[in-house]
DNA sequence: GATTAGCTACGAATATTTTCGTATAAATTC
DNA sequence: GAATTTATACGAAAATATTCGTAGCTAATC
């Protein structure tokens, strides 16, 4: 019904949601051996942080079993969302323009992507019109 | 010359740097101010800030006069750079292309901004960034 | 069935960031 | 020129975030 309040993961809990987004439900172990490939860090520093996760509602788990299950309890999409407002906020004082001509701008992309983007961009300025049949008034 | 070590600014400094980027070299009385229009602060805590970024050297100051002056060390665009790749890392897996979709896809976006990103992309796709015979150009 | 290995719970030490109180001194006001 | 206002410096409390040690329990191994 109403928005949850999503409280604002940390650093070190987003690192374990981008494990749980990619890899899906995962025991602490298999979290705790995912995060020592880019860092050190004690298994139980990872347990501690999945149950401080599951107060705050990030994450969910199946404790059925001796080792217990956990997932995320937030969707990947939404928590870049509140994110990137925060950051675009922070960083560049609200402006999303800013940052998507310096995300564009600063690093390779492939020609894929930059159609993939212009698809978009072409679908946002579509939309915007209706619906009906024909809305192919621009090209790019 | 060699890249800096270019501390990473925490929220708190980020929001001092916001300040003095749009408004040039300030007065802690002035940051002061201007961080209280957004948030509860007292003066001395400003205070203590812009002293922590001065020993980082995310700012200078001059301090001829007993009313010191403080002003940005770190250029907007490089340390709005150095946040990206590390948001991107941190909220996206390292994907700058789903952090650009995400943010035109989920706000209000003007046609012309649409077209300054269109703008953007041709300029990317050609490879050459340049507009005229010149090949020396760079992009923001 | 005793020992070992693997698991969770949880308190607490660390580290980091943010906040402010207090001391002190210079400028301003009356 | 005394009192008030306005500064800076700095220690340290408070708030957050991260890390790990240890206890206790269950399953697996020998």
């Amino acid at each position: 019904m109403s928005k949850s309040p999503l409280p604002k993961p940390t650093e070190s809990e987003l690192e374990i949601l981008q494990v749980l987004w990619r890899q899906g439900p995962a025991t602490v172990r298999a979290v705790n051996d995912e995060l020592s490939r880019k860092r050190d860090i004690g298994y139980t520093t990872t347990l501690k942080l999945l149950q401080l996760m599951l107060d705050k509602g990030l994450v969910l788990r199946d404790d059925d079993s001796r080792t217990h299950v956990y997932r995320a309890a937030v969707r990947e999409e939404e928590t870049q969302g509140v994110l990137l407002d925060r950051f675009v906020e922070a960083a560049f004082g609200g402006s999303a323009m800013k940052l998507v001509m310096q995300a564009l701008g600063n690093r390779r992309t492939s020609k894929e992507e930059l159609q993939q983007i212009r698809t978009l961009l072409n679908d946002m300025e579509n939309q915007k019109v209706d619906t009906t049949k024909d809305a192919t008034d621009e090209l790019a």
